[in-house]
DNA sequence: TCCGAGCGGTGCAAAAAACGCACCGGTTTT
DNA sequence: AAAACCGGTGCGTTTTTTGCACCGCTCGGA
């Protein structure tokens, strides 16, 4: 796509902060580079760059241009995937920014079973936090997100929400694994792991335990990794909480989990999301409403 | 913008129906111009024109492809008045396309009132139907309309609606002039003229009269100008109908305008609309906010 | 304080892309 | 059957873009 090179050089300059540096990332000469810039923002009839001694970096004009940028090549892949669908073949690109608790279970099987009817669609996944997911679907460089509790919400438009308990994962024969399901009480008497603060989990678990009395959150490990905390509790008897959503301890393990009881701990919300306003590929599209359905049986 | 050559070449082969008269039209050589539309679809992998023996058309893919480019073109537009905002002259373009009634008065006001502060921004304003207007929103070849009930309305999305009642004008000297309304049916009874039945005016009287029993729509003249109509009332006495907001027949003439009397005749609705869906650029935008606050003090 | 590294910008010649012209093979119109 | 258009192609020419060398500038560290 010849006509949408000047974009993708504008793009890398931005990226690499100075325009020599984005020509020889690009494979180009400075010189090249820069008239290509320099003409660019004479036929624009506006500078987007701040020229500084160490190189260049966006004014507020070259913000906006940026961001028609990024979502007219969105749009454009939307086109390319709309104009393939009707060719017969179905191909595209579905890029996901999730939760680290779909990355193990949830989101393979999906994808997978997406993958069996339209082989063509490739998938890009990454684990985000809650406020890096919604940076992503404002860059485009996401279609969705599946992340719980999402903060600023502002551009995130909620496809589909769905309430998850949090669980405590603990060994099968620890004392209150008798129980159905737990009070967080006791789970908070008994060493515990708990995940950091960026964590939807976490922030559910503190205001929970600060209405307890006389007895609060006192993570031993406290870790980014979920997975982590689980596999630890195999080595030393300790509860881990987590999302249902990410854990599958059927076939494995000498681990059960038991949801926290409902009153005392409020349910955290998964959220399905898109950027607020924006129309999707038709490959994101149709996962995502596969998604939806999935998420419904769940309920 | 070299960039967009591409896209105003196909668009241009689109508009003559054959690559060599557009090349003709874009004073070009066919050769040259054949030579970038197949490149293009090259480029882009899939064809977007059916070669006939006669000339070009669109294929599905090109129709996707047309849709496509004149979204991306109105967005760049966007981004320019954007720019040009932000540099402090606010620039722009407005396009109107609007009903008859809205051309002498209210919409020359309009404009210079928005003018007064914004000399930089240009203005096309343009007579079209109710279902022309739709189209050009369609097409982004007008930013706003301004008509009477649209038809279709599936992209049609209103910003603005407000009731007009249909008046009747007449001679001062008419009898029926003495009343401050009128019915109908004793419009009727008198010789009068009415716009063809493309206009919202036409069809209101229509179902009205046909409600009445013994008496019916029986126009001695017909046109699509209602200047036309209104004037030549003053030449034989006839009683003509059309909606106030293209009336002002204070410093004129010895003709008066009656309102038709509610109950029997149901009010008109003038529709604000823009494209569904659409960011319009940010003069159009605040010209819509203006046109929205004129229009509620008509209320 | 000076000097080198790194930056954006420019003149010029070489390379690449786009173009115009002439022409081909095909279909439709006359 | 001929003329009129149509899209497509080979080739020499023109225009545009690129690479190279170099300029002037700012900044950070010896």
């Amino acid at each position: 796509m010849r006509h949408l090179k000047d974009y993708e050089f504008i793009e890398g300059v931005i990226r690499a902060g100075s325009i020599r540096k984005a020509a020889e990332d690009m494979h180009i000469t400075a010189s090249a580079l820069n008239r290509r810039i320099n003409r660019f923002e004479d036929e624009f009839g506006y500078e987007i760059f701040e020229r500084l001694p160490r190189g260049v970096r966006l004014n507020p004009a070259g913000e906006m241009l940026l961001q028609f940028i990024r979502s007219q090549g969105s749009e454009f892949a939307r086109l390319r995937s709309q104009v393939a669908d009707l060719s017969g073949v179905r191909r595209g690109h579905v890029s996901v920014a999730c939760s680290q608790a779909l990355l193990p279970y949830f989101l393979p099987h999906q994808i997978a079973q997406y993958r069996e009817d339209h082989p063509g669609v490739t998938f890009s996944v990454n684990a985000r936090d809650r406020v890096e997911a919604e940076r992503e679907l404002a860059e485009f460089s996401s279609d969705l997100a599946l992340v719980f509790e999402p903060q600023t919400m502002v551009d995130f438009e909620v496809v589909f929400a769905i309430a998850q308990p949090i669980h405590a994962v603990m060994r099968a024969d620890h004392p209150l694994a008798e129980q159905p399901e737990v009070r967080l009480r006791d789970c908070l008497r008994h060493p515990h792991t708990a995940p950091s603060s960026k964590f939807a989990v976490r922030n559910i678990l503190e205001t929970a335990s600060r209405r307890l009395s006389s007895i609060s959150l006192n993570p031993m490990i406290e870790s980014e990794s979920f997975d982590f905390m689980r596999h630890y509790g195999q080595w030393e008897d300790m509860i881990s909480f987590q999302f249902p959503i990410g854990l599958d301890l059927s076939g494995a393990t000498n681990l059960v989990s038991r949801p926290l009881a409902a009153p005392e701990v409020p349910h955290g919300n998964l959220l399905l999301g898109q950027l607020r306003g924006r129309v999707l590929p038709v490959a994101s599209a149709r996962f995502a409403q596969q998604l939806v359905q999935s998420l419904q049986r769940l309920e």
